[in-house]
DNA sequence: CTGGGGACGGGGCCC
DNA sequence: AGGGCCCCGTCCCCA
């Protein structure tokens, strides 16, 4: 009986548990078509919006192809900018460029330019940019003064900056560290960090923010530096965090501290400035810690623009300026601070050249799609129009890449194939296919050094580098000669030897008729020929064409020194 | 001086 | 799109 009892209540123990289980099946499966439902719904509507916001992108696209045709002159930024005559639209259509001599003489030689700023006239230089958007600014547009005060001035606080801006401008929104910023500037400004020899300027304008980042160079190099570049610290004493703006106007800025940097060495800051829309975009200070450590990429990846289109679907190609400066520094001095200006030195044909470049064409670029053909008016001295897009072009960073200034020149990434290079690189307009690409290359210019050897205090630009520089560590030589078993590290390395069987020597000396097999014999060679001898013993005043020359000569001669 | 190798920077291409 | 590789050029060093 007991047992009968048993199975009857099993029996219905099944029936319910199977119910249950039923149920909640049931349940799951509504869940699940709700979620679908809704899952469903919202794929329409992004459709829809996609849909829409294409159509607008198309009428935008009509709109910029009208106003190519139509846009003559007087529609965009002028910038008054009179030192020696230069960056004149080197790029193509370039010449909406902001250049700043390098070296804090050059400055000086610069001859000042007059401005009536309504209180009388100064003598000071000064780099105006002018926006007379008639659409944004209205009549009378608005203007963006910059001077840097020749005279009477603390070095260390050399900037005296004003605004002349129409009325109605729009006050700026939001600094951050308010305390830093002074409270009696009413006027609208322009958030302008300055600080050690390589100042970093980020500005992000396809978004709702628009960030300055201020960073060190060399990642962890310069105590100072990163000092300025700690999240949350307040600028160097010598720096000025000003911020102005001006609805519908796009400005860059660029100085220098003063002119004792040639002696101060490590006191070449600069700065650079930039404004969009700050009466739509917050100004936000932000600052950055070491790039070099991975820091950086948190930004790039996040801060680069993509083809760069912001909210008004206006193509603007930067929206980021990160700008690593070699200022005045002579070239003895540290590595930290020089490894960049080593890096071009290397890449161009002299130091002097290079140097040169460095003094007289530092400039900042930014590069919109746009200015392909509306940049086509040269640079005027008389004030224009702003026009409607908000853009300035900065001028190539360094001006050190012939390649890119060429590209440049030709249309750049803006040629017969550029449509698959749409991301270009903010220093020297060179198109990219993607964005990684794009700020890989930017690591020419930036310094950026993110990934380090564990074995050594190496660091390296590109991941692949470091894996390569990394079997001087593990003895890896993975390219063996089949001539002679030699083994090498580098693929390159063993083609290079190769010529040693094959005798190739596809170098030959135009003043003679030697041959080598390897470029730098030659250029070694051609010193015989040029009868330079740079190297000077300081013992005994013997000259040496080659380093090593003077080296093996001071071993063999004054063995004791 | 010349020959040659080690190592690195940068661009381009391929998968 | 991104990583890896190839290639080239270059600097530096040493025999």
């Amino acid at each position: 009986m007991a047992n009968c009892d048993g199975r009857v209540f099993h029996t219905q123990i099944a029936s319910v548990m199977e119910a249950l289980a039923n149920a909640a099946v049931a349940e799951i499966c509504k869940l699940v078509d709700d979620d679908y439902a809704v899952f469903r719904l919202e794929i329409t509507q992004s459709q829809k919006e996609n849909r829409a916001l294409r159509r607008k992108l198309q009428l935008l696209e009509l709109k910029v192809s009208r106003e190519r045709v139509l846009a003559s002159r007087p529609n965009s930024v002028k910038i008054l900018d009179r030192y020696r005559g230069m960056a004149r639209g080197h790029l193509a259509g370039g010449h909406r460029s902001f250049v700043k001599p390098a070296g804090p003489n050059a400055w000086r030689d610069d001859q000042p330019i007059t401005v009536d700023e309504g209180n009388g006239t100064s003598t000071q230089h000064v780099i105006l940019i002018e926006s007379a958007d008639a659409e944004a600014a209205g009549p009378g547009g608005s203007s963006l003064v910059k001077q840097e005060r020749t005279e009477g001035e603390d070095p260390t606080h050399s900037r005296d900056i004003q605004t002349e801006a129409a009325a109605g401008v729009v006050p700026p929104v939001a600094v951050e560290d308010l305390t830093t910023m002074p409270q009696h500037r009413t006027r609208p400004s322009i958030t302008e960090v300055s600080g050690t020899l390589n100042a970093v300027l980020k500005s992000e304008t396809d978004t709702e923010t628009h960030r300055l980042l201020h960073t060190g160079s060399d990642h962890g190099s310069d105590p100072e530096r990163l000092l300025l570049g700690r999240p949350g610290c307040s600028p160097a004493p010598d720096s000025k965090y000003l911020l102005y703006g001006n609805t519908s106007l796009r400005t860059v800025h660029s100085h220098e501290d003063s002119g004792d940097a040639l002696e101060t060495g490590n006191d070449l800051s600069r700065s650079y400035t930039t404004a969009m829309d700050p009466g739509i975009m917050p100004l936000v200070l932000e600052t950055q810690t070491d790039l070099s450590r991975g820091d950086w990429n948190q930004y790039s990846s996040s801060v680069y623009s993509e083809g760069c289109i912001d909210k008004k679907r206006e193509v603007i190609a930067i929206d980021e300026v990160t700008v690593k400066m070699e200022g005045d520094s002579p070239l003895t001095c540290n590595a930290d601070n020089t490894h960049l200006w080593e890096r071009y030195s290397q890449s161009n044909t002299s130091d002097l050249d290079c140097r040169d470049r460095l003094e007289t064409n530092l400039n900042v670029a930014t590069h919109s799609p746009l200015h392909a053909v509306r940049d086509c008016d040269p640079v005027s001295p008389s004030m224009a129009p702003y026009d409607s897009h908000g853009s300035i072009f900065f001028d190539q960073v360094f001006n050190s890449d012939d390649g890119a200034r060429d590209e440049c020149r030709g249309g750049g990434a803006m040629s017969s194939n550029s449509k698959e290079k749409r991301f270009l690189c903010m220093f020297c307009n060179k198109g990219f296919s993607c964005l990684q690409k794009m700020e890989i290359h930017q690591r020419v210019h930036t310094g950026e050094n993110p990934f380090s050897c564990t074995q050594c205090e190496k660091r390296f630009s590109r991941q692949d580098h470091l894996k390569r520089h990394q079997r001087v560590h593990t003895g890896e030589k993975p390219f063996s000669c089949p001539q002679c078993e030699k083994r090498f590290s580098q693929a390159g390395d063993l083609k290079r030897h190769q010529r040693v069987h094959t005798g190739e020597k596809p170098f030959s000396c135009t003043q003679c008729h030697m041959r080598f097999a390897l470029a730098g014999n030659l250029k070694m060679h051609l010193k015989v020929h040029k009868g330079e001898r740079p190297f000077t013993s300081m013992l005994c005043g013997k000259t040496f064409s080659e380093r090593s020359y003077l080296r093996t000569h001071q071993q063999k001669t004054h063995p004791a020194v």
